[in-house]
DNA sequence: GAAACGATTATCT
DNA sequence: GATAATCGTTTCA
């Protein structure tokens, strides 16, 4: 459950800027929330998953602003998922200590020696839960995402791209998200017609799980 | 202390 | 479609 987002139109594509409803609606018609409530990230992960859906990120690191609506993401649970960097035989380790702790944090890893690939923590303490943010649709700063990401496209679809375009490191491994340089906002709700479900992707484990869901059609869905 | 490998991407054929 | 890049984390000896 979304917080107050409003109802949308029929269009599934998340709009190209602020300015350009394109068939959104900011909840109320007012200024969008500043925050998420503490339960709605608290939930059961793939329900936070699926309505992360459509909410925003907003990066302001190094002083320069970013940001977009997410469009695709995976959940993963915790010691029961064979997939999730928590099912460890060791338990908590120095990279996933962060997943155990409360919800609304940013999980930050490294993937192969290359790519910040950013989460965000759910679950109670205590519990490891986090859904990892696969694809955005730019929504802000789309010239200083092209700057960082040296004029490559697509600038946000794939976890590694995103980061990269947002200017996340390990330096935010633990940040609070309701806080710059990094803050989850609510968005638009989207419909559920719209969302698309499929196994993980990258993952070996558990490869069929049905845990990443994805806005049909949105440009910054990484894959079909 | 060593070794394997990964929630990826870019570039090549 | 195949593979290199590249290194921190985990696991095992």
């Amino acid at each position: 459950m979304v917080p107050d987002l409003l109802k949308r139109g029929d269009n599934a594509v998340a709009p190209r800027s602020k300015s350009d409803a394109g068939g959104f609606q900011w909840a109320g018609g007012a200024a969008p929330q500043s925050s998420f409530s503490r339960d709605f990230l608290s939930g059961p992960v793939l329900q936070v998953a699926r309505d992360l859906l459509g909410c925003r990120l907003v990066s302001t690191v190094g002083g320069r602003r970013t940001a977009g609506v997410i469009v695709e993401v995976e959940a993963y649970e915790g010691p029961e998922d064979p997939a999730s960097h928590a099912a460890t035989k060791t338990g908590i380790t120095p990279r996933n200590a962060v997943m155990f702790g409360p919800a609304g944090r940013a999980y930050v890893y490294r993937i192969y020696g290359v790519h910040w690939c950013f989460n965000v923590v759910s679950g109670a303490e205590g519990i490891a839960r986090a859904v990892l943010i696969r694809g955005l649709s730019p929504l802000e700063g789309e010239d200083v995402m092209g700057e960082r990401r040296h004029h490559r496209l697509p600038l946000c679809a794939g976890p590694g791209r995103l980061g990269e375009a947002l200017g996340i490191t390990g330096a935010l491994y633990g940040h609070r998200l309701d806080k710059p340089p990094l803050q989850l906002l609510p968005g638009w709700s989207v419909l559920e017609s719209t969302v698309a479900v499929s196994g993980r992707i990258g993952v070996r484990a558990a490869a069929d799980w049905p845990y990443r869901f994805y806005v049909r059609n949105a440009e910054g869905v990484s894959r079909r």
